[in-house]
DNA sequence: AATTTAAGTAAGTGCTTACTTACTTACGGG
DNA sequence: CCCGTAAGTAAGTAAGCACTTACTTAAATT
């Protein structure tokens, strides 16, 4: 209870790592919001408390900012602990068993919750490929194609099987992913207020399993 | 031929009607490519090939320019002609004869086709949603909730027909949709090498739709 | 040919931007 | 308790921004 005044934002005088983390999430949030462009030295300095200077102290340019983030981010998400996918036990449970429902819905369950959790991190993903900054590429690289073949990977060892019909791999998984990704895009960026569908996520996701499953079974 | 003068971005000296439609797609060009802060008034005049006092002598402002661009396109898309589905005869038909493939391939080719030929605006789309600009509202609410009640619609009706299974229409459209725009997203935005899928979108086309069919199918 | 009209520009305006400089203040180790 | 180090700032700078002014030129009208 004694560090309510370390995590209060008023704190008068920060180690340089502390301050230097602080104005790294504070630009995050900002460069989420409004874009590269869109967003001033001087808003992140304002927001962070401290005159730009100090921005400017731990960060050589607005560019290099923007690096960290990338570098920050990007650490956290490709790499670090390894991918989502692989921390959920229900889903690696009925990937080894071939458990075709428990496989699509929980990654479509997990995939939806990440999204809900990191908005900010996919407006800046969002931007970046628009701006075709280095973090959409890499993203792309190191996460999204990790996926296809994670996925795809799943569906050719079920079509060997014999439990899944002929079709190309990636354009199922492409389908997925779609079904997937808009969902959130539309909650995130369209439809913020759910007029075209209010639905639960977990019956979203019940559905785009059930879709699919029965869309490629044999 | 004698109009390849008139054609020619050279002409020294336009009507007023003509350079202001010049000015207007040049800007739609570079909003789409940079966004709205990142594209200069300086960058739309020398691209137009005036000086910035003519672009402010046909728009007062850098919004109402913008403002401009965004009636123009609403004025193309939601209105005009009516909905790009109602233009496609083979689409229509299968509509009127229940025919499932027929409707969701050709919606699917459609929407595609669309999607390629007009790239800008859909860039121009994306960053007006992440701006929070009035053209991702409109288009949205003009637009693609127009789309959800012509599929969705369909849906329901060949559900009471005994057709397809029971199961929220809404999310079975945001599941197709998904599909659809998370294709073309992929090759404007994110993968434009094609690297984690290459095919044909006639053939991504015919799969998106039996992948739907046979997913909803009683 | 003279006059009006509208297309066009050069060279600004004041303000904001990314980034710098020269200086001040808090704090932990000897 | 002082003193070096590092956190912090006020007040800049030059370039870039949206937008304006005062003027010029081409072309249609009388």
């Amino acid at each position: 209870m004694q560090n309510i005044l370390e995590n209060c934002d008023h704190k008068s005088r920060m180690s340089g790592d502390e301050r230097r983390d602080q104005i790294l999430h504070t630009a995050m949030e900002l460069f989420s919001r409004h874009g590269f462009k869109g967003t001033t030295t001087k808003m992140i300095a304002e927001a962070s408390g401290v005159s730009e200077a100090m921005v400017f102290r731990h960060f050589a340019t607005k560019d290099e900012l923007y690096g960290a983030i990338i570098h920050h981010q990007a650490c956290g998400v490709g790499e670090g602990e390894g991918f989502p996918w692989e921390q959920c036990p229900e889903l690696m449970e009925a990937w080894k068993n071939g458990d075709d429902f428990g496989f699509f819905f929980n990654m479509a369950r997990m995939a939806m919750t990440k999204h809900r959790e990191d908005v900010a991190f996919m407006r800046l993903l969002m931007y970046s490929a628009l701006e075709e900054h280095e973090l959409a590429d890499r993203f792309f690289r190191e996460f999204v194609s990790s996926g296809y073949d994670f996925i795809g990977g799943y569906i050719e060892r079920r079509q060997k099987e014999g439990a899944f019909r002929k079709v190309n791999p990636r354009i199922v998984v492409r389908a997925f992913m779609g079904m997937l990704i808009h969902h959130s895009l539309n909650d995130i960026l369209w439809d913020r207020k759910r007029t075209l569908l209010d639905a639960d996520n977990d019956e979203v996701a019940r559905e785009f399993a059930n879709i699919l499953i029965d869309g490629i079974r044999n």
